[in-house]
DNA sequence: AATGAATGAGCATTCATTCAT
DNA sequence: CATGAATGAATGCTCATTCAT
């Protein structure tokens, strides 16, 4: 297990290149931009982008994986700051709600990972967010917040169906609709819209 | 003179193979399926799909307005039962869980109509549903069953954001999260998943 | 060899407003009109149109051959004025320059025809107007204001090669440049551009 | 660096390939040749025939341009010669005749420049004949040879109503009755037809 | 390994023409 | 006879992907 044949400094940055082009271009326009536009976009030839991702749908999974990956690193700062001592119901709450945010910027991305079928590649980092996430709600249902069937099943059900391209007064109605299904708190009172 | 002059009765015919085809193929293959697909599906030329659709935003929106028409009819007879002594509540719930599994059948109908910028031509049937669902929530909330801030946008905003996409069980679990947003009942414990 | 089965009355309007729209169509704008858009100018169905002329090239043909029959017509004013005393090279020039004229306005006509490969269908009124400038060209020759090597034929090659689609400036000017081809009269002086 | 950095020995030979194909087919068949028919004559794709220009306009334009060039040269080398003693007349009569033999070949040309409107890109070439045979008319009325109203526009326009369609002997008689519009010489006897 | 030219199936749309009503 | 719905080949153009340089 030596690692995989190393000195591709130029490959490494090309690879970065393309994905934070890619990232950019499908958020601003749509799954449906080209890899033309794309390799463009990221100052190199298609051949390379191609060489990089051998397929239009590997690229758009790779885009997605990264969303997945900044989930997982908010979803354990939470985890974080719950053992430090913060309350977890309120933590998941603020969580839902970033997630929620972030998924605006990345809607295209969204739409393109459907459209495309593509498959996270590797699933580390979603078992990284599930893990922290799941530690979450136990820790909220013991201090007696969160329902006790709320799994983490639920939660990633929950951004699946946010209302990503809805203005924000939307979102923070859907929000406010969502949340008495999760935490055992106080129904808020209709959040504007 | 009152009929608009119509003896084409195959073209009536057409019309509606053609109509029907669309939702089947644009169900099936998302809204990328090509007017020649549709055409053949429908067993018609191409050209004859273009007669009765000048385009095929034109086509998906005739499409999408004929969802709108049958979510409004449905609408309808739920406040007429509910006019009739049912319990306001329950059928607003169950009125959600039909159109949510009616858009399973329509999802993809939903991605072409926003993916085309579709416009639903005529507003009469969202305003008839709209109206019938306004008399429901209500009745709801005279009955003490439905939050006092619950609103007919809020039922929309499930609506567009309902995980059509999903295996059934995720659909009945995400109706159990959502309903204790929409009515004052005790929460129902976790449709499995 | 009776006549033709007569009572078409209606049948006979119809050709007329088929051949007028056809012509006005194609005059505005350019050959490649749909027919459906003639029926429709003619206020007739494609269907009649067709029973009338089985093809787009026969319609263009026959409109050509009205424009055909109006030059010839004029050709044969033309002689009549000259029997009656008229100078007949003064004669010709006008008719040139009117018949030039009036290309203006079908250039488009000229254009389909020549696409199309129509055919003038009988050559009765090619042949009125043949004759008539032959014989305003032998008067002329008479006179001798005409050259004595001028044909029909150079007056049709001229025709064919009008600057219809120049400005009026650069139509009276390639008159001037081409009368000395024609008369032996003293040549005139640049007519503008 | 002073190259455009261009090793495409290929992409060059397959613009030439198009371009003689394009003026070919679009001689041979009329401007409304399908893309696919020239890109099947040059022996490429269309995606091909698409990369080197981006537009079916562009491409006829490519074309025209070409005819322009190789009109300017002629005229260059018929101001050589006549800067070198010849005799200005009679150079300007035996280049009209060569540009109408060659318009011959690019009749379909001019006429796709027309229906499809376009524009020449740049006009260097346009100027470059414009200018020599600007000279070459000086010379020829300071002979008194050539009319003295006679200009470059005159020049242009008879060229641009050369029938070009016609066989051999009418194209023939049409230069010589149209050339005592501009030379003062003896009016030559009916070439033929 | 990078480049970018080439490929070609695919797409929405048009239109002369036919034929059932 | 007239009507107009149906046909389907054709068109200009796009874009994911391959491959020679």
């Amino acid at each position: 297990m030596t690692q995989a044949r190393a000195p591709r400094a130029d490959a490494v940055r090309n690879r970065r290149k393309i994905l934070t082009a890619a990232g950019e271009q499908i958020t601003q326009h749509g799954p449906e931009v080209g890899m033309d536009e794309i390799a463009a976009a990221a100052g190199v030839a298609v051949g390379t982008l191609y060489r990089h991702f051998p397929t239009k749908t590997d690229l758009v999974a790779a885009v997605v994986a990264e969303c997945v990956a900044r989930v997982a690193d908010d979803a354990e700062a939470v985890l974080a700051r719950v053992a430090d001592g913060a309350r977890a119901a309120d933590e998941l709450t603020a969580f839902l709600g970033r997630v929620i945010e972030q998924s605006v910027t990345d809607r295209a991305v969204k739409a393109a990972a459907q459209t495309l079928g593509a498959e996270p590649g590797d699933h580390v980092d979603e078992d990284r967010g599930s893990n922290a996430v799941a530690a979450v709600i136990r820790a909220g249902q013991s201090d007696g917040d969160i329902h006790p069937d709320v799994t983490v099943s639920d939660i990633y059900l929950l951004f699946s169906t946010a209302p990503t391209d809805q203005p924000p007064a939307a979102r923070g109605r859907w929000l406010a609709l969502v949340l008495p299904g999760l935490t055992t708190g106080a129904r808020p009172v209709g959040n504007r819209c």
